[in-house]
DNA sequence: GATTGTGAAGAGCTTCACAGCT
DNA sequence: AGCTGTGAAGCTCTTCACAATC
């Protein structure tokens, strides 16, 4: 049992990593692995592999590293991936539609029980096995499913109001791809992807090793 | 000219964050924004906001706040929108033609000259304007157009070929959405985006609210 | 009166280094 | 010998608080 207490958000976004070496190491029939080699293939140094992995308890054997059955196991556990998550997409444009075929989101226990879009061209079209539904089903459904997850993808105007009506029919964590701020209770967790944003982080990463950044009126 | 040697990294992620605020703000015909306006709209704490912008030099006025034009202008030029970016797609499935698609990026520089795919069947299709070229133009055709920017939609599998051939090719930097670690030459910006990663962390996030993390075998 | 810019304090994260285990 | 777990040191980021400015 881990002292969640002490996992801070670097933490647990190194534990995606790990939980990604683990994978492709557990086909490869591995026994062990140490905190050297998980830091070597995540970019993390060992010292701090450990510090991350010691909310788990003793999980490795000095001398020999950490069982990657067991580690794998563990990882999956806290991270959410040993059940099923119901989630409903909203938004079915070019983005929504590309999520939704997404194969590793189904591989991982994210389950897709309907989604939903505004426009009436997209209403009723069959995507990676969904009827797309109209939004005044949105918060009926997500009820009647007990839906736990939204994914939203549509423009950044209707984002507040879409966040609002999962909320209200009770959802627990939105992953929300429309670059807009959602301002949520606290108890419904919010995760954000924004492309731009990581265009942006890019662009300025380049001028930065460029040196260039000299105009400024 | 501001003082790049200080922008660590949280900072320029809410630089972007304050970007997007005054993109709107703009349209408003608002001549200042205070510290404390910015950090409402975006969640960030005012004094933070003021240490953020200091790289600036003295932009804002006691009493007033930032005149919004200027502070535009500086965060378009910090994060490099203030040019055209040369950019190539790599991979046409459904997340690659998503983002050749995606409105935003045209209309903030970013300038798609060209998307490749490794499919037969994908190859001479044309999306958002754009004929998809075989993996074999690739190299050459970012030679020619003296490409800065790559962004990688390919399976996991392949990302980290393709970002070799991107950087002998001369690219400067890489948007990537392959869940793979790309381990570069310094001097070569990645930026990821990991949508298992988000989703991870969402379930994380909604275990340690329900104070869930019991199972540990 | 309102707001900036910033030194100093506070909080958090990472790295070091080594005792202890296998 | 090799590796873990961890206290302590070092570093970075955030928040506070206030003099200076408009």
């Amino acid at each position: 049992m881990p002292n969640t207490d002490r996992i801070s958000k670097p933490t647990s976004r190194r534990m995606s990593l790990y939980l990604r070496v683990l994978q492709s190491q557990l086909d490869m029939q591995t026994n062990s692995i140490s905190s050297k080699q998980l830091g070597a293939q995540t970019g993390v140094k060992d010292a701090q592999v450990r510090k991350d992995l010691a909310c788990f308890g003793s999980l490795g054997r000095p001398g020999v590293g950490y069982r990657t059955h067991d580690l794998h196991q563990a990882l999956l556990c806290l991270l959410g991936m040993d059940q099923t998550w119901k989630t409903v997409l909203v938004g079915a444009g070019n983005i929504g539609r590309a999520l939704l075929a997404y194969p590793r989101f189904r591989n991982e226990g994210f389950d897709f029980v309907a989604a939903f879009d505004q426009e009436k061209k997209t209403v009723g079209k069959r995507i990676a096995g969904l009827v797309i539904q109209p939004m005044s089903e949105l918060k009926k459904s997500v009820k009647q499913n007990k839906v736990q997850l939204g994914l939203i993808a549509v423009p950044p105007d209707a984002a507040v109001q879409v966040a609002q009506c999962l909320v209200d029919a009770g959802i627990r964590g939105i992953l929300n791809f429309a670059p807009k701020r959602l301002d949520l209770p606290s108890g419904i967790a919010v995760v954000n992807v924004d492309f731009t944003d990581a265009l942006e982080q890019l662009a300025f990463e380049i001028r930065l090793s460029n040196n260039d950044i000299k105009v400024m009126k």
